[in-house]
DNA sequence: TTGAAAACGGAAGAAACGTTCCATTCCGTC
DNA sequence: GACGGAATGGAACGTTTCTTCCGTTTTCAA
């Protein structure tokens, strides 16, 4: 029942299609094809019209290049270039949704998959939009500061709590604001100008962190929050703050890209320590 | 002439002037720029009407989000979304190659991306070795368990913090032997037959999580071990363990696959739970 | 509790878009 | 040089999309 060959859905493919074809084709047509494979972005975002202005075509010679190659009209050709853009972009919710049409009723290791699916998003993501230069400004703050006052609760303590034991291992003084107690007030109130506040929090913000947060920057600590966007109240307390986007496989959200940043920030901080005592 | 104020036309100005203004934002709006800072690659490609059902909110929602902060309406706004994705993103390896450009010596976004390698390498790993059955039968042991002891100490505390959340957030009932005032010991004592101890410990072994391990045995507790080796000797107290073999990088050791593992054992007890109570 | 202003949802209207169609031009062939 | 088919330019069509408008709900202050 296939009646129609299967044109090439991903951008590569529709290269070697192209290149293929190319010769075959009309004049006008092979100008669009090569203005298309030359400034692909502009075929992704553009209106026919607009393209074929830049392509120096009438509009209706884009509609037919792309009839001709196989595609039922330019929308159709023109999903491939907007594919190609999201390739870079790991399409997390395409592989979840492929995760649940495996079986309808969850088990253990289909969690699992999720699970690692998720954290493999999130770490992907982490790697792609984190700006360098404010990853560099975090590890100079850190590592001017006498101690470091670690500040996280509900589901991201497990980051802090582990901060706290990779900083002592590269010989960083740490306090891990643990709220044992209900001390978490007289823990802040610890903090010196000298030292740093370093606060992660992600949405719902806990209470309870953004307002030892906000006491320690009224009292002049300068801090490096860890968060997820730019709406975060804590992004206006904060000297540097880098964003963590993690994704969600259920009702919970990975750490992963979390860990692996304030894992890269502790050795990166003991390192400059080392250098800087050298 | 310009009458108006200029708003930001590139991704990361629009999210510096969403963080000022979202405080002034009604609800809605507010919830609309959420999604879209979150979601931006759905913003630069979906149209009003499919951004909107995503979002939760109506289209018109959007166009008055867009007008809100400035823009002419949303088409407008969608161009600073779409010049993200045009601007480029340097493929994988481009990527690294610019990291190794920097330099020889190591600093942060090297780090970052030898935890993230670090991280993904343990997940596929995991996703590889794990028995699905012994999965199941860790899971079948602790949905009938009254109570969860949750043991863990020094880089892998995080694990067991994490679970008392999950765990708790899934309505079972759990203990988290934190050794607050050396009380490990009389915390371990608390677990009777009919509860269950999680134990996790890697190589090198900490002492004090083995002993307490061996102390809840003892007393006639069934244990599932997360462990690294069938040398562990959390194994022969186990009656069922589970193997995790994360990657190093550096003087650390990921944690990404004990996470990912623990959250799916959370999810998968309690809806074993769930189905089980009716 | 009441009233006014802001915000919201939903549908109608306006604009833009992709596609199709037809007349004209171009090119190879007889 | 004339013919026929393919290719092209340009306009019109129908659909989709964005925007605007208005009645209702919510929110905040008096």
């Amino acid at each position: 029942m296939s009646d129609e060959p299967t044109v090439p859905r991903d951008f590569e493919g529709l290269k070697a299609h192209l290149g293929v074809a190319h010769n075959a084709l009309p004049k006008r047509l092979k100008q669009a094809a090569d203005f298309a494979l030359r400034h692909p972005d502009d075929v992704a975002f553009g209106t026919v019209a607009e393209i074929a202005v830049k392509a120096g075509v009438q509009p209706s010679t884009l509609v037919r290049l792309a009839q001709a190659i196989g595609y039922g009209g330019f929308s159709d050709l023109q999903q491939v270039f907007r594919a190609r853009l999201k390739a870079g972009w790991p399409d997390y919710h395409t592989r979840l949704e492929a995760l649940k049409a495996v079986g309808p009723e969850p088990h253990p290791g289909l969690h699992l998959h999720g699970f690692s699916q998720a954290a493999i998003a999130s770490l992907e993501r982490l790697g792609a939009t984190l700006d360098p230069h404010r990853l560099d400004a975090a590890v100079d703050l850190l590592a001017g500061a006498d101690t470091i006052h670690l500040l996280g609760a509900r589901r991201v303590f497990p980051v802090t709590a582990y901060l706290a034991y990779a900083f002592a291992k590269m010989g960083v003084r740490t306090q891990l604001v643990d709220n044992v107690g209900s001390l978490g007030g007289e823990q802040i109130a610890a903090a010196r100008p000298g030292d740093v506040v370093l606060a992660v929090s992600y949405a719902p913000y806990t209470r309870s962190t953004v307002d030892l947060a906000a006491t320690a920057a009224a009292a002049g600590v300068p801090m490096l929050a860890i968060t997820d966007s730019a709406f975060s109240p804590l992004v206006s307390m904060a000297r540097v703050w880098l964003e963590v986007a993690e994704a969600d496989y259920g009702a919970f959200r990975s750490l992963a890209a979390s860990f692996a940043l304030v894992m890269a920030l502790a050795v990166s901080v003991g390192e400059k320590r080392e250098a800087g005592q050298g």
